[in-house]
DNA sequence: TCGCATTGCTAATACGATTTAGCAACCTGC
DNA sequence: GCAGGTTGCTAAATCGTATTAGCAATGCGA
C-alpha cells in the first residue's frame, strides 16, 4: 500500500496533542472526557487538512467491529432478478456505511464452511446466507459465531436465525385474484404445480406456498381449478410440453403458469393451437423476469422482490446485532416481503363474458415462432 | 464476537513457546530461523488441537496485506452474463485464498469515490474497476493507491491500469465467417450497427469493434455488406424496428443482428413477413443471452466470455500486484479475452445455393407471435 | 492552610499478529 | 583457557487505533 496514509498520530502532532486526545475528539467523545473546545478545534482542523480517515483495520482489531457483512450465495451467476437481490443488500449496506464480502457456494457445504471461515477470519460484524431460489436450507453451525440471517431460504431445522422470503403464499392469491378480478370463474388451469398440495416439483418452497395460495383464493370465491399439471423443472420447454398436454383434452379459458419462462412455453403453444393470449386465454404468471416484458403480449405476472429482499435482510441483520446478547434460544423470525402484481397485457375478460371489452386488453403478438418446413 | 477466537498467544501456551516462536513455525519460517523439529512439532500440534486459524485483521494491520480484492461495478442488477462475470472473479480470487468485498455505482461518480475510499480504508490489496456493458470510462484518480485493473472497460486517457476486455473484433470476424462457412455470399444484413465505422451507438465500444471485425472478414472474402442498420439500443424493439425498415426495401438471405435482444426483434419480424429462420434468412448475433437458446429456432451467436473475463481479471490484478514497484509510467496493458461462436440452429446455407441441405439445420419454430384481433 | 473535588489532558495498555535484535548456552579451533 | 561462531530460542517493538487509569494544576470550602 503506498503512498502512505495518513494517520491518527500524524493529526495529533500537527495539532500538538497526544494520540489519545486526538482520537477522543475525532471518536465524538471530546466532549464526554472534558476536552476543550479551543483543543477539538485544532485537532478537527489538523483531521480535515490532513484528510485523515481511520484505518478501519486499525479500528477493527481495536473493536471487533470491521463495518463488513458477509454475504454468502448458492451462486451468483443467475438471472436478473437475483442481481437485484445483491443489489438491494448493497444499497441497504451502503446507507449504514458497511461493506460487502461476497461468496458463493454452489450448493457445496464445504466451499461454504470455508467461505464462512474466511469471512469470520476477516472479522466481519453478520452474515446473511443467501439462496438465489426461494428453498429450504441446513443451517451451517458454525455460523453463529455472529449475528446472521437466512435470506430466500427458510432453515430446515429450528433455528434461532431470521429469515427473509418473498410472500409467496399472498402471491398466489393475487394471481388468482387477478383472474377473478377479469371476471373467470371457470377454465382455469395450472401449470407447474397442483392441484393437489403435494403436487409440486420435489423441494419447491415457491410452488407449495404459491399453490397454497392460488387454492385458498380460488377456494374462496368458490372457484375449481379445472386442472394442473406439474412441470419438474420450471424451464420453457416444459411449460410447453404441460401446455400442449392440456390442449390435447382441454381448451382453458385462463392460465396460472408458475413461473414466466413455463408462461413462454405456454405462449408457444397456445399459438401453434391458434389460441390468442389474451382473447382466448388469459395467462398470470410468476416472478416479473425480463422477459415478460419482451413476450407479446406482455405478461401479466406476480413479481418477485428480490431488491426489496436484499434490502430487508440487512435491515433485519442490524436489529439482529443490536439484539445479539439477548434470546439465543428463540425461533428465528420469518419476514415476508410482498410481492407486487406487474399488470401488463396477458389478461382480459373470458371470451365467453359476453360484454365486449374494448380497453381492457391489447391485441398484440407474442414472441413469434417461426414456421418450419415441417408445418411446426 | 463470540465465542472468543483462538489466538496464536493460546496455541504458544500449549506448545510451551513463546508467541514468537509459535509465529515463526505457523509462518513457515522455524526452519529460516533455526526453530528445532521438535518445538516446530509441539506448535503445529497445538494449533491443529486448537483448530487455530489466524486473525486476518491483526495480520492486516501488521502487514499491509488483507487477503481482500475490492470489486466495484458500475451495476451488479444485470443479466445473466454479468453475474458471470463476478462468478468467474469469485472463483479465481477464491482460489487465491483471496476474498472479495463488492460495490456499485450505478455510474455516480461521488459513489465511485466513496466506494474506492472505503475499500482503502479496508486496506484491500487491489481493485477490479469493471463495466457490465463494454465500455471506456474515466480512471479515478484515488484508484492508484493499490495496484488496479479494469475489467471490461478502457480507459479514456492514457493509463497504467491493465484492461481485460472481449475480443469483440475477433468476434466481429468469427460471426462473419459463420455466414461465410455456411456459403453466404451476399445479401448480408447488419442489424445494430454500419455500415459506416462510425454508424454505431454513441460510446459502444463493442459496436466499434464488431463492425470492424465483420467489416474485415467479409472484405477478405469479397463480399459486400448488402445493408446496415443502426439501432440507437440493443433492446428487442429496436431490433424489430430496424429489421422490419429492412424488408420493407429488401428480401435479406443472412442477418447479422449486433446482440440477441435485437435478434429476438428481427425473428418477430421475419416471421411476420413469413420468413423462415435459417431457410429464408440465416441469423447470426453476439452476447449468447439465455433467450439464445429458448428462441425458436435456438439461436447461433458469439459468446461474452463473462466467466473468463472475471477470472482473467484477478489473474491480471495479481500479476499487477506482484510487479507493483515497477514501470509505474507504463501504458496499461490491454488483455483481449476470446468469444467463442456458439452453434446452435439459426444459421442454414443460402436458399438459392441450390443444393438441398438435409442435417444443416432444423427447421422449428421461433418464439411465437399471437395474432390479435385487430390482425397486427 | 489543608483537604477534597474538578478539570484537562496524557501515558500506558490492549487488540493479535509479524518482525527484528539480541542473549545464553554450547561448540570448535587456536 | 579464551575468543569467535553457531544454535535456538525470547523480549521488545511494530502496525494504528480505542480505552482506561491516573496525574498535575486549579479552585473551593471548612
Amino acid at each position: 500500500m503506498s503512498p502512505r496514509r495518513v494517520t491518527l498520530a500524524d493529526v495529533a502532532k500537527i495539532a500538538g496533542v497526544s494520540s489519545t486526545t486526538a482520537s477522543l475528539v475525532l471518536s465524538g467523545r471530546g466532549r464526554e472526557l472534558r476536552i476543550s473546545d479551543d483543543v477539538a478545534q485544532r485537532v478537527l482542523k489538523a483531521a480535515d487538512d490532513l484528510q485523515y480517515r481511520p484505518n478501519i483495520v486499525s479500528v477493527g482489531l481495536r473493536t471487533g467491529t470491521t463495518r463488513t457483512i458477509g454475504f454468502v450465495s448458492d451462486t451468483v451467476a443467475t438471472s436478473r432478478l437475483a442481481g437485484d437481490m445483491i443489489k438491494g443488500a448493497l444499497e441497504a449496506a451502503r446507507a449504514r456505511g458497511v461493506m460487502l464480502f461476497i461468496g458463493e457456494t454452489e450448493g457445496d457445504p464445504d466451499l461454504e464452511r470455508g467461505l464462512l471461515q474466511a469471512m469470520h477470519d476477516r472479522q466481519v460484524d453478520g452474515i446473511i446466507l443467501a439462496a438465489m431460489f426461494t428453498r429450504t436450507i441446513k443451517v451451517p453451525k458454525t455460523i453463529t459465531t455472529a449475528p446472521a440471517v437466512l435470506l430466500n431460504a427458510l432453515p430446515r431445522q429450528p433455528s434461532p436465525l431470521p429469515s427473509v422470503v418473498p410472500d409467496e403464499v399472498e402471491a398466489g392469491r393475487t394471481a388468482a385474484r387477478a383472474l377473478l378480478d377479469a371476471g373467470h370463474r371457470d377454465g382455469i388451469h395450472l401449470i407447474g404445480a397442483g392441484p393437489g398440495r403435494r403436487d409440486i416439483p420435489p423441494g419447491s418452497v415457491a410452488a407449495v406456498e404459491r399453490l397454497l395460495g392460488i387454492r385458498e383464493e380460488l377456494n374462496a370465491a368458490g372457484v375449481k381449478i379445472a386442472s394442473a399439471r406439474v412441470c419438474r423443472d420450471w424451464q420453457p420447454e416444459y411449460g410447453l410440453a404441460a401446455t400442449r398436454e392440456l390442449l390435447e383434452t382441454a381448451r382453458p379459458k385462463a392460465l396460472i403458469c408458475f413461473n414466466d419462462r413455463i408462461a413462454l412455453g405456454a405462449y408457444q403453444v397456445l399459438d401453434d393451437y391458434g389460441l390468442k393470449v389474451p382473447d382466448d386465454v388469459s395467462v398470470v404468471s410468476f416472478d416479473d423476469h425480463p422477459l415478460a416484458d419482451w413476450m407479446r403480449p406482455k405478461l401479466t405476472t406476480v413479481a418477485l422482490p428480490h431488491y426489496d429482499l436484499g434490502r430487508t435482510a440487512v435491515d433485519v441483520l442490524f436489529a439482529e446485532m443490536e439484539r445479539r446478547e439477548e434470546e439465543t434460544d428463540h425461533q428465528g423470525e420469518i419476514h415476508r416481503v410482498p410481492m407486487p402484481l406487474r399488470v401488463r397485457e396477458s389478461i382480459s375478460r373470458p371470451a365467453s363474458a359476453g360484454d365486449p371489452m374494448e380497453a381492457q386488453h391489447v391485441s398484440g403478438a407474442g414472441l413469434r415462432e417461426s414456421r418450419g418446413r415441417d408445418g411446426r
